[in-house]
DNA sequence: GCAAACTGACAAGACGGCTTTTCAGATTTA
DNA sequence: TAAATCTGAAAAGCCGTCTTGTCAGTTTGC
């Protein structure tokens, strides 16, 4: 391995992949998983197939390689806040989370896309990846949730069953909403995830 | 067309149309959409391909079929439900409503693969008609909320993003639970599912 | 300057599924 | 019984995609 255009390997493959990366975001979050070509990617990448096959194991890696950016990103940013959110009341922290997740994930319909219809039923593989992925932020919320019980905001009793219920609401109403803006405002979208966050957590 | 075996043309087309959708039901719900191809349905259904071809315009159309079938099955048993519990009080008329939604749709492992996931993200087509069950559900459930809303059993208040959140909780903890039963009973699922609703139509 | 390494473009083989056609045999009607 | 009709099974052509291999041209290190 020898330097190139002013670019060692290592760089050179990085780019690549991004490039890949950036065009699988693309067409899979406009035209779809089924009807996006590796050709097509490669062309949109300006990449040539035999980089792609150096990158990727194939389109199904190359789609979990998207999600996983998307999720990762998506998983940091929530933590982050919820972190310097420490002593804020359960209102406010759920509040603030449901927004910045909003942001992060409609923001872009191409990432609400991907992340909520494309990802679904493409095969076995990557149905254990969206699964187990829907395990972590189930887990996630759930210790929001026994945090919030231990400081007399919320009732206690076993919330698995309402996070996955969340994580459905959440999703469903996220990608609705990235596709017809028209129909609401950002803040009535937040507004109602809040609020029926906060009432499974606070009704018995 | 002249009877044959001892049944009419309508008949034997009926039938193979019958066992085309259940073989669908069997391979889609178990093994999936993208991995199921033509001869695998025929061969499961004990029909040749010739006949496929002439009930079916391809693999995507008998999707269609079957997830029609589901979905026609589930409006038709919730609105009949309904209509028998003219005088319930809210919290009864949407807790029986949930559980024969669970019924109907969980009952059958299979049913419910087809319906949550193998529909998502298969085409353009595909997914029109998938939004476009999704607006009718979506727009029962607000009929249903503005009755409850006059008889004073629920707050006034524009519920079409309520409808989307709760069509979203609904279908991701009915697949949750047809895949892992082992998480709860489904008392429990309908319970959890019960209080998100009475919630969202109550709280202002 | 030159050999070695790397590049993108192109092609070609492999593969699998879709769709139509063919055909021998079974069943019906006259 | 004979002709017409319908049947399932098999095959064959078609198509698009995946994946690997080749190649001439460019850049690098010496």
């Amino acid at each position: 391995m020898r330097s190139y255009a002013g670019r060692s390997a290592e760089e050179r493959r990085t780019e690549r992949r991004e490039k890949l990366i950036e065009a699988a975001l693309e067409l899979f979050g406009t035209e779809g998983y089924a009807a996006t070509s590796i050709e097509k990617l490669c062309a949109t990448a300006g990449v040539s197939t035999r980089n792609f096959y150096q990158e990727f194991s194939g389109r199904e890696d190359l789609l979990l390689a998207v999600h996983g950016q998307i999720t990762e990103r998506a998983v940091a940013g929530i933590a982050e806040l919820l972190s310097s959110l420490e002593n804020a009341p359960l209102a406010v922290r759920i509040s603030k989370a449901v927004t910045e997740y909003v942001r992060l994930t409609a923001g872009d319909p191409r990432v609400a896309r991907v992340a909520y219809v494309e990802l679904v039923g493409v095969s076995q593989t990557v149905e254990e990846h969206r699964l187990s992925w829907r395990a972590k932020w189930s887990a996630l919320m759930e210790a929001e949730a026994a945090r919030a019980a231990s400081r007399g905001e919320a009732v206690t009793r076993d919330f698995h069953l309402s996070t996955v219920a969340i994580m459905g609401a959440v999703n469903e109403l996220v990608y609705h909403w990235s596709t017809k803006r028209t129909d609401a405002s950002r803040e009535t979208v937040t507004a109602e995830l809040t609020r029926l966050i906060m009432a499974l957590l606070t009704v018995p």
